[in-house]
DNA sequence: GAGTGGTCTAGACCACATG
DNA sequence: ATGTGGTCTAGACCACTCA
């Protein structure tokens, strides 16, 4: 067999067309047994693929009628998913400001967190995020430092944590347990986002995890208002 | 065929094992044959119901080894799901003080975000959340008048709007998009909530709709900061 | 090596939507 | 009436885990 799964291969194909725009929203897909026959697979297979696409309401289905390109849901990116900041932007123009970049002995927080002994090393980032050239969010990671040795000195892939995580240390982040909040602007924060002191952020604390449960990140996020979170809700 | 399927009698008979702690966290299940025998099914039914738990994350699978009850994450609780606010709340204690319930004409927020006429009336409901006694959020509800009237008058079911929604009008939400930031309290919400004006508030707005689509309730709500979202990201 | 979940087949009947 | 997706069967081979 194969190493990558028909169904996937069959989820890739119709995620590219949709994203092309070769399948507009609201246009209807082949049927089940007409893509059955054009991949020369058995139908149950092509509905592992549209199950998948469903669930992440990319088509919907509709009984007697067809499978058809979502609306793209007026709002709804970001959150939900765990991505990049890049990606959670959309396609806003985002550059980054390193404000620190080391490897220290990691407070009591982050030892808890990511489950270090004590006097453990960390590798902290600290990094302005820009949108467009204004200051979005200040975003502070925290990874236990023997993962990735380099990472306190190296630039990143792209700019992107999680690229270079993967793509030089083969380190995948699977999921991420968020809490979300408010919080005041303290001094600092307030002058590398360029808001008055006191002022309302959006404070997000997040860990996340390899597919084996390892923490593998702490991250805090302090963001501006005027960015806020879009998130999707099934009942 | 009977007019519930088959992998839904199993998917809820595991549920319900799993809720009344007949399968504890860890344990394994009967494997996939095993199940399909004793329902009497093939085991791609059988797989159809436990597709669904491993996708809210009630169970995991481990090829080789076995579908195992999943560890309650610790934390995550609240968001990812559309529920009521004790629900969102877990096992609190929570209460509500109405602070305004009647039908008004319709401002532009609102009438722009339901899809209502000019002029048309809406009905607004404004309550103080209570959890163990002491204030947590402010929530304003605007709902079509014409949905629900006497909505504008009758003390609702179980305190819960959804909940009286759904048992006196048939109504049932189906999905809802929130935009989650954050905001300073003004003089009322600060009064009400018992924090300082100027204070941070987690600020959220949504949209909640009906499974065809219709948009049935706009709310915002005001949560101080010691109540923050939890929220479980997957990749 | 025995048992588990992952993938897949080649059919089938059904409820439903649409022309 | 035709075609669609929803459900289901009775097998199969595979990769993987574990004793």
């Amino acid at each position: 067999m194969s190493p990558v799964p028909m169904y996937e291969v069959i989820y890739g194909d119709l995620l590219s067309q949709i994203k092309a725009g070769a399948l507009a929203p609201g246009d209807r897909l082949p049927s089940e047994p007409t893509l059955a026959s054009q991949y020369g697979v058995s139908r149950m297979t092509v509905r592992q693929a549209l199950d998948q696409l469903e669930a992440e309401h990319v088509v919907v289905r509709r009984r007697g009628s067809g499978t058809y390109v979502a609306q793209p849901s007026s709002t709804y990116r970001r959150m939900n998913r765990l991505g990049s900041f890049g990606e959670e932007m959309g396609v806003s123009e985002v550059s980054t400001e390193m404000k620190f970049q080391g490897a220290v002995v990691a407070p009591d927080e982050v030892r808890t967190r990511l489950g270090l002994k004590p006097r453990q090393k960390a590798t902290r980032l600290l990094r302005v995020r820009l949108v467009s050239g204004s200051p979005a969010a200040v975003q502070e990671s925290w990874l236990p430092y023997s993962l990735a040795p380099q990472l306190a000195r190296e630039e990143l892939v792209g700019g992107s944590l999680y690229r270079t995580l993967f793509e030089r240390w083969g380190v995948k982040l699977k999921w991420a347990e968020q809490t979300i909040s408010a919080v005041a602007a303290d001094a600092e924060r307030a002058g590398w986002l360029g808001v008055a002191q006191g002022s309302p952020l959006i404070w997000i604390t997040r860990v996340a995890f390899a597919d084996d449960g390892t923490p593998i990140e702490l991250a805090h996020s302090w963001t501006r208002p005027e960015f806020p979170l879009l998130a999707r809700l099934e009942t």
